[in-house]
DNA sequence: TATGGATATACCCATATACGCATATAAGAA
DNA sequence: TTCTTATATGCGTATATGGGTATATCCATA
């Protein structure tokens, strides 16, 4: 498929945009993405496996948790991501990850 | 649904992507992007009733032809189709379709 | 080795969506 | 009115995809 295509079809499910806007600014934990999107682990963990899977964030392991983090190499999904993260004023809910996207220490696994 | 993941949704297709590219560039007839698209009519009509059910191009008849435009109110839409056209070389289908576009006048109607 | 937390995956289901084909509608020409 | 071209739509189908629940796996530690 058109890579252009494969892009935006990523882009075009609300949970997957949401973690690669914070994956675009933050290396993040499972469990953090997980407390701050504030849905079902299985569904993050699955939306991730994706993500992975089509090259666009990759995983590292620490002892027991998966720290994620976006691919640099994929230049069209960063501009892409860049482009929205400048007008996040415009979506609420973007935003509220935003906020605790800055509190994601407190998001710990325990 | 979060506008911003609705028009990744309308990108996220082959066919809506590459009319999309061509009416952010020209105002176009049916006809015209039947012959440069070289897709089936019905689904080429299906593509853009869609796309003007959800508000990104507009439509005006002339005569027995219909003639669609980009809504040139959806920001983020433009934004998005501009970095696309600028980084068109990468993409040998948009190619095509911009070739075809410069002759776009042989794709009458008879 | 037994337990618990962190993460991934399997399975099933519901829904959305794109497609092809046939056909309907609309307008101009004959 | 009839024919032709331009465009839109209806219908049935196949497929893709996302969600939820349960469970498996992996690692650390007691």
């Amino acid at each position: 498929m058109n890579p252009l295509v494969a892009c935006f079809k990523v882009l075009a499910d609300e949970t997957r945009l949401r973690i690669l806007v914070l994956l675009a600014q933050e290396k993040l934990y499972v469990c953090q993405l997980h407390g701050i999107l504030n849905l079902p682990q299985p569904k993050v963990s699955k939306h991730l496996a994706k993500l992975r899977d089509l090259g666009y964030v990759e995983v590292e392991r620490l002892e027991q948790f998966m720290l994620y983090r976006i691919n640099t190499g994929q230049q069209m999904m960063l501009d892409i991501l860049a482009r929205v993260i400048e007008h996040m004023e415009a979506y609420p809910q973007l935003q509220t990850d935003q906020a605790l996207l800055a509190r994601r220490d407190e998001f710990g696994c325990r």
